[in-house]
DNA sequence: CCGACTATGGTTAGACG
DNA sequence: GCGTCTAACCATAGTCG
């Protein structure tokens, strides 16, 4: 007889990138197979059309895509040719077009700068009430590994945010090519981690 | 007062296609956002780069994109085809006039940004340290004062650059009409084989 | 290494303001 | 129509075979 425990189940992780080679595998092919299966259910219930593509850690893609992927893409790319194809040069549509895309992607950004702002809201009221008072009643330890993931993640779109003016700017510097000459590597050397600020005595 | 059940909560729903516009737009909303969150952690988590392209029912097109939308797509589809961009020169001097405005307001914010930045990066630490344990050591009165401050902050400098978003797309206004009202809401008899793609389990 | 299992965290359908 | 709440469904971290 076992009044052992036998898993702890699903603990909650830090929105970092994980280190451990082995288990990095493991979750990236876990959650692209969630991903793709939220894809998936998302066209179904909303009979849309959806595209995604990944890149493992090792560089190998994989693409999700309904009724394709080619055809999302090319009607994403499209879409902006069928807008300006009453002006005139092949130059002008393509400049045109990228400038379109670059709003779009803005728009991208927006909706998740949202998120997190509400997210980060949320958790301003959190530290607020237990600046005030009661905070010997709150679950800190849950909610404060919450707010961590809160500012991680408005971290993020605060870099995607100065990687997409780096895209503009080179948009409009060469005129045409589209080519990503900015750095694209994500450079936030988190220093999350620091109980520095005072130590514990225990 | 009310013994009444308030919510039956979230319930089993089939993965077909909504039929009732308005409930298919709440649905698309909903389901997109977590999509897109999704995404985001996978990409935070495994640190690999992904797109999605989306186009909602009414043909409007969303995107997320790590880094960029446009440098995933493009190097899907450098994978297949080595398609060499052909690059001109366009005289759009007027054109870039604006341009420039533009990236320099751009910089500017970013200036702003990074000083947001580097102050919520301190926040986060003081956040950390407080999860960690010690709180009620903390001097916490102050310190929160401080966070909040520095989360407005940095929210303000957000929406300037949401508001930025806004200029870029002014800009472009005058030369080519923007917004697409085709908008010719097709019904598209969804085959997708969802969840055949993914047993799930059981 | 991969699949199965389980407990738990996270997502969201439904209801309400 | 959007934000919020809640309960229930769903995804998945940790674990074992």
């Amino acid at each position: 007889m076992s009044t052992k425990k036998l898993s702890k189940g699903r603990q909650k992780i830090d929105m970092v990138k994980i280190k451990n080679e082995s288990y990095l595998q493991v979750t990236f092919s876990k959650r692209r197979a969630g991903l793709f299966k939220k894809a998936s259910e998302f066209c179904s219930l909303t009979g849309s059309e959806a595209a995604i593509v990944v890149f493992s850690p090792g560089d190998k893609a994989y693409s999700f895509g309904c009724p394709g992927v080619s055809e999302v893409i090319e009607k994403y790319e499209n879409e902006t040719s069928h807008l300006v194809n009453s002006s005139s040069t092949v130059e002008e549509v393509h400049h045109r077009a990228n400038i379109i895309r670059v709003n779009n992607e803005f728009e991208a950004l927006q909706a998740q700068l949202d998120d997190a702002k509400k997210r980060s809201d949320k958790l301003a009221e959190i530290v607020e009430a237990t600046s005030k008072r009661y905070w010997w009643q709150v679950p800190i330890n849950e909610l404060n590994i919450e707010q961590l993931e809160c500012l991680k993640f408005a971290y993020d779109e605060l870099d995607k945010k100065v990687q997409l003016r780096a895209i503009v700017a080179g948009l409009f510097t060469d005129s045409i090519s589209f080519d990503n000459q900015n750095a694209s590597g994500f450079g936030r050397a988190n220093g999350l981690q620091s109980d520095k600020f005072f130590n514990n005595d225990e």
